[in-house]
DNA sequence: CCAATGTGTTCCACTATTTGGAACGCTGTT
DNA sequence: AACAGCGTTCCAAATAGTGGAACACATTGG
């Protein structure tokens, strides 16, 4: 059958810290300057991008030339780059039509219904957690963002959760990768206590954000299984300690098992019996 | 001072169609394949997109490969592929620092107070507008979605608006790309008939959606000439004709016009002097 | 005022990468 | 069993990307 790995992304992200080559030849250096231009808080020029890349003047100006020739990167305020329309048009097209996401939307809904606190999926992309949807009570402060957010995996109730599905060969392999921040007090902060939390994981079926990722904050999280273990993916239920306790945290862990659960039935529905 | 046309994207969209070769090489080639994959609502297998591509079945094959590699493709079901993750992290990105957003968002916000309805923001790209931003009242069905969405330019408002900030000749280029399809009674469906409502534009400085696109939905918009023409974007505010008189949304006219403008004067602070 | 430095851009011979015809190995069909 | 359709791999040939060097413009400073 297909080989053509997807691998979960562990090797695709192989450049997710903007390093040179990849496997890919051309297009990787492409999407390496790509990367490049988005990690970047403040907008970048030419010679910084140079800086970062480690190309001759000449090749990385008519890689970028390239890239704004296809709406990938965009030239602004006549000397720095930002990413291009077309990512967005894509991404939104990708978003709309995504089985996984389709499947698990009302799965997420009831879940917020049940709960009345914001309910994320996310799904694992090498050493981060991407959003891939997400339902919440009102929006104050709307963020369409947060869709296509990336955080990271060791301290984040869905990354935690996408991770204990995943082989131990496979989560060695990325605890390597990892760069272990810390972001408040109860961050774990090396391989070892995320091991250890790992296995906890993999036995209780939940995995929780005890304030690990920002103070105040805290979420039950079950993890997804995608039957064909081509995806590593979690669901969560996120709130403010304030309002919220520890306990009644725990007391959702069923619902969101089940939801999680729920979901992985539902993908083996459409997806398993032969389409 | 710098080449690199982005050209407002006229050139650049110039496999929009999906067609094959670009001047970019290996990169337009792949960008070719992620386009088929996006354009195609029913989920796609490798002798589809072959039919759709016209490169040898080894060539796409290999490109297919790179592309997963890279994370903008997927193949899933284990037959058919689908976009990557990575375009919707890239995505997430690129929207939340978005000069041009950022800059617009509290006008669009105050647009929308004033008048109650849903307000959108929207950049010309090719033959299409792309959503950029979007405020709404209450979303029943809420729809992350639509920002990144693709709508023609002949029927809209904001396309229409943003079209008319184009010099005459690259208006006449687009106008040949432009297939011009019926949506509703009210639809353009030539050039003509386009060419002469945007002199009416031009002359007015507001656009009208008049359920061209959708029946019972129409809108107004207003052109925002970008500073530096290297945008051509549109602002509207829309809304169900059973609840908003043609009249009403006339009224609004003044405040769209104003608040485009208010955009631009924002834009040229904080792009203007030398930053 | 004219060198000197720091940008961004173009040229073109060299070479690494992409190319695609052909052959292979599946799985399902007649 | 022979056949047909799909996906996958190989490798010589050719194309497309590379990057050193030189150029054109700013801006700086001696």
């Amino acid at each position: 059958m297909a080989r053509l790995d997807a691998d979960i992304g562990l090797a695709a992200s192989a450049n997710d810290d903007l390093r040179l080559p990849a496997g890919t030849g051309t297009l990787g250096k492409a999407m390496a300057v790509v990367e490049a231009i988005a990690a970047a808080e403040r907008p970048l020029r030419f010679r910084d991008l140079a800086a970062r890349i480690d190309q001759p003047k000449a090749t990385l100006h008519r890689q970028i030339a390239n890239l704004i020739e296809e709406g990938l990167v965009e030239l602004r305020g006549d000397q720095t780059y930002g990413l291009g329309l077309r990512l967005l048009k894509l991404a939104a097209r990708s978003w709309g039509t995504s089985q996984f996401r389709l499947i698990a939307e009302p799965h997420l809904r009831r879940l917020h219904a049940l709960t009345g606190e914001t309910v994320h999926l996310g799904v694992l992309r090498g050493v981060e957690v991407i959003y891939v949807d997400k339902v919440e009570s009102q929006q104050a402060v709307r963020m369409h963002s947060q869709i296509g957010n990336a955080s990271p995996v060791y301290c984040t109730g869905v990354g935690k959760a996408a991770l204990s599905t995943l082989a131990d060969g496979d989560v060695h392999a990325l605890m390597q990768k990892i760069s272990f921040v810390r972001h408040t007090p109860h961050t774990l902060t090396d391989a070892d206590a995320l091991t250890r939390e790992l296995a906890d994981i993999r036995r209780e079926g939940v995995s929780y954000d005890r304030e690990e990722h920002e103070p105040g904050i805290h979420c039950v999280a079950a993890p997804i299984h995608s039957v064909d273990r081509r995806l590593a993916a979690g669901i969560s239920v996120t709130a403010p300690v304030y309002r919220i306790s520890r306990a009644q945290l725990e007391d959702w862990r069923e619902a969101v098992v089940g939801a999680a659960d729920a979901i992985m039935e539902d993908m083996e529905m459409r997806m398993g019996p032969r389409s």
